[in-house]
Order: C-alpha cells, then structure tokens, then sequence
DNA sequence: AAGGACCTTCCAGTCACCGGAAGGTCAAGG
DNA sequence: CCTTGACCTTCCGGTGACTGGAAGGTCCTT
C-alpha cells in the first residue's frame, strides 16, 4: 500500500511518516518501481504503536526506546516501566505547573471586574513596582 | 546600564532581550556612542513585566497584546480580562489533557510487574491487535 | 489525451528561544 | 602602554515535532 493508506490506516499523516522516516524512528519503506513508497500491514502496526505512544505525550526519543523493546522479545519489563514511570513523572510536574498558573490567573481574573474601566488587576499583578509590588514576583 | 545589567534586574536572558528587540515585542533600545544597547529603569520594569506574563505561559505573542493594553491608559479591563479567561481556559484543557494521559499511564504501569521477566502489559497496551486490541485505542 | 488525485524531493516556517563563533569595547592591574 | 578578561555586537545554526507549499513525476479513469 502507498503512503496515503498507511497514513490513513495507522493515523500518522503521510508527511509525519516521512519525517519519522528521515529521523530514523522507523526503518525506510520499500519503493515500488517508480519510487513510490510501500507498506505491509507490520509498518501500519508499527505506525499505530508509534501513534497511541504519542498521543500518550511520550517523546519521539522515547517512542525510539519503547519500540525498541517492543521489538525485542527478550526485553525486561522493568525497562519499559522505568521509561513510562519517569514519564507519568514529566507529566505530573507539569500538571502541577498548569495548575500553579491556573490558580495565579483565576485569582487576578477574580479581581478584575472587567467592563469598560481602565483599572485593571490583572495588569496590576503583572506591573511590577505597581500597588505595593515588592519585587517578589506574584 | 547595558544589556548585561537589564538582564540581572529583568529576569530575562540578554539573549532574550535582544531577540524580543528582534522581534517587536519591545522597541529597539538606544544605543551607546560606541554601539552597545543602553537601558533604563522604564525598560527594566517592562522586562519585567514580560518575564511575569512569560511565567504565566502566556504566550509571546499575548504578552505583546498585554503590553498594548499595559501602556494604554485608556483600555478597557474587560479586554484584558478577555485574553487571560482565554488563556485560562487553554491552561485547563491541557490540564485536562494531561490527566488523561497520567490516568492511562498509571493503568498500565500498576498492570506491569516491571522485572526481569518480558511481558508487559504497558507495551501491550500500546500494541494495537495485540491481546484482544480491538483498535480502538487505548 | 486530459484531468485529478496521488506520489516524490526539497525548502521554509512554526515557537521561543539557546549556543557558539568572530570580532569590537571597556575597565582594571602590572 | 599593554594585557587580560569580562563584557558587548552581529550572524548563523540548532532545538522538537512537525506542517505547508512549490515543482515535478505517476497512476487511474474517462
């Protein structure tokens, strides 16, 4: 199948797997006879892999070593806890960032009546040296 | 005070300085007789509003509009208000995302014994027509 | 034969910077 | 006066993970 039926098959766009392509996350496709690229239901499989992987927020890098493993029949389950372990890890600091920054906003939002007044808290809370700011930030 | 000093004071990288002069976010700085960027404390204080709005994750381009309404006197609060629910509701969403993901992750992590042994039910997960994969994702 | 939907490569752009090279400037110390 | 080292300048390239578009070749149908 051409790369227009893989992409569709698997969900990465066609230009996506060309990229993954030329990064080597995968192997180069097989051509047919006038260059056009080629894959087989195992390429779709890999592609569908490589996709949830993704989808999970998982790195290009990371996806590498996951497929990796995947390809090894003899990998050590540890090896691939400890790469989904460390990223469950990425992901709640990140949460937890999101969160921080949600809570700043909502403070300053709540403050702010919002109409056609120029006085603003939101500015105010960015403004430094503004409504007392000490210079230690919000 | 040149580049080197803002920087101390702003928060902001001088690397960062002279690409927000690049880019427009912040007017080009006046220049020394022999060539060097020169800063006074008006500029120190919009850098250092920048770097609050940065912290925030509002992006480049929002901070541009943030600084608009910053100097104009005159704005509306409601057009501020506007751009930080915007955001807010952008913050949300990924956290929502994020959440997902640390679900799934999780589910698949307490599934896996993670050790010597190759099974493991995280790349199971991942592998679609694999183990009963009906390919509807995970 | 013609059209449209594919495919190919290559180049550029995204976002918000960071690193480094090559070269000019400044202030202090010997 | 000269050197040293810490600044500053510009410019170029790279990051991550693609995406868009141009120019040109191929395939299939009518």
């Amino acid at each position: 199948m051409n790369i227009g039926q893989a992409a569709k098959r698997s969900g990465v766009a066609a230009k996506t797997i060309r990229y993954y392509e030329e990064i080597g996350l995968i192997p180069a496709a097989g051509r047919t006879a006038s260059g056009y690229r080629d894959y087989g239901d195992a390429e779709v499989e890999t592609l569908k892999f490589i996709q949830k992987a993704r989808s999970l927020g998982f790195s290009v890098h990371d996806v590498g070593d996951l497929l990796t493993l995947w390809r090894d029949r003899d990998r050590a389950s540890a090896d691939v806890r400890r790469i989904a372990q460390g990223h469950v890890l990425a992901v709640e600091q990140k949460i937890a960032a999101l969160q921080a920054i949600r809570q700043t906003l909502e403070g300053l939002i709540s403050r702010c009546h919002g109409d056609d007044r120029p006085d603003c808290p939101i500015l105010e809370g960015l403004a430094p040296g503004c409504c007392g700011d000490t210079g230690q930030g919000l």
